[in-house]
DNA sequence: TGGATACTACGTCATAAGAA
DNA sequence: TTCTTATGACGTAGTATCCA
């Protein structure tokens, strides 16, 4: 028979349990598992009442019909974010790592993510392409439909060169750019793609291979086809001006939102990653366990010949 | 080879949670 | 209180895999 007290359970300290064997002799064994960790399938209890939910109203709305769609959103949105969840656990268990929160990652920009300054103006181009104005002056395109990472594109501005006068030359760093495109940007300027490349300065185009390139200009007194001019804002009148600032700032929240959804996946994926690492951990420590366990029993029951 | 199914990524909507 | 952000849910499109 053994009798095993535990202590040093504490959180932090690595557990120390007072194995009793037969003959009298106490052992100190250190467990491999360092702290009382929580499990991470461990929810708050209210999703597992959601998932009954769940299971429950699919089942009902098979034999019933259709569910009221509201109160199932309502019974599913009040899950706590993955995000909390994590970084909980991280705080309490050595070794999560915790999921970067917004700061860090605007500081450690990816190589291949144009940098997100806080726009001051959205356009839509006739392509159906955005383009922000920062406060900086960058200008930032991005694609609808194409991914994070090639849909939002930085421009540089290049006023050094030999633009033309009265032109500033604009690096495209678009990756794909098809078809002439031609957009606006605020201050009664007209940003028009170059056919050809040929009116960048050479050392540019060297620079940048075969990115297009655009010009701001004074605007023509005729507008282009197929140019889609966004109002400015602040000098709003008409109804027809209203609606469109409505339309602009919903495409503002949407394209916001897209970007959200876009990094709420990006983080998601880490988080389901974590705890995938977290799995393999707890079944390595898992194993150890269960070898320290043989172990002991070896020891507490001798082979008698 | 073509249809069925699974998987993945995306965009959008609704809404909780937090910030201002 | 209002605004912004984060995220679950849902529908859709593209791609991969399987099977007759």
């Amino acid at each position: 028979m053994v009798s095993v007290a535990g202590s040093g359970t504490g959180r932090g300290s690595p557990a120390v349990t007072l194995v009793q064997l037969p003959s009298g002799q106490t052992v100190h064994v250190q467990g491999v598992i360092q702290t009382p960790q929580p499990s991470v399938i461990q929810s708050p209890q209210i999703q597992t009442v959601q998932v009954a939910t769940i299971a429950e109203t699919d089942e009902s709305a098979e034999s019933e019909g259709v569910i009221d769609s509201h109160k199932r959103r309502e019974i599913l949105s009040r899950r706590p974010s993955y995000r909390k969840i994590l970084n909980e656990l991280s705080s309490d268990v050595h070794g999560v790592p915790k999921i970067e929160e917004e700061k860090s990652e605007e500081e450690g920009t990816p190589p291949n993510i144009a940098t997100m300054a806080v726009p001051t103006s959205i356009y839509q181009t006739s392509t159906g392409q955005y383009i922000a104005i920062a406060q900086g002056g960058a200008i930032q395109i991005s694609n609808p439909g194409s991914d994070g990472v090639q849909g939002l594109q930085a421009l540089t501005m290049t006023n050094s060169g030999a633009p033309p006068p009265g032109a500033t030359i604009v690096q495209y760093a678009a990756q794909s750019a098809d078809g002439t495109q031609q957009f606006f940007v605020p201050g009664s300027q007209v940003v028009v793609q170059d056919e050809e490349t040929e009116l960048a300065p050479s050392h540019m185009a060297a620079a940048t291979g075969d990115m297009p390139t655009y010009q701001i200009r004074a605007p023509t007194t005729a507008l282009p086809q197929g140019v889609v001019m966004a109002a400015s804002p602040g000098s709003l009148h008409s109804p027809q001006q209203l609606a469109e600032e409505a339309t602009r700032k919903r495409e503002l929240r949407l394209m916001k939102n897209r970007e959200a959804a876009k990094e709420c996946r990006r983080r998601k994926k880490e988080y389901v990653k974590c705890l995938e690492s977290r799995v393999a951990v707890l079944e390595v420590q898992n194993k150890k366990l269960i070898e320290e366990l043989e172990t002991l029993k070896d020891i507490c029951s001798p082979k008698t010949d």
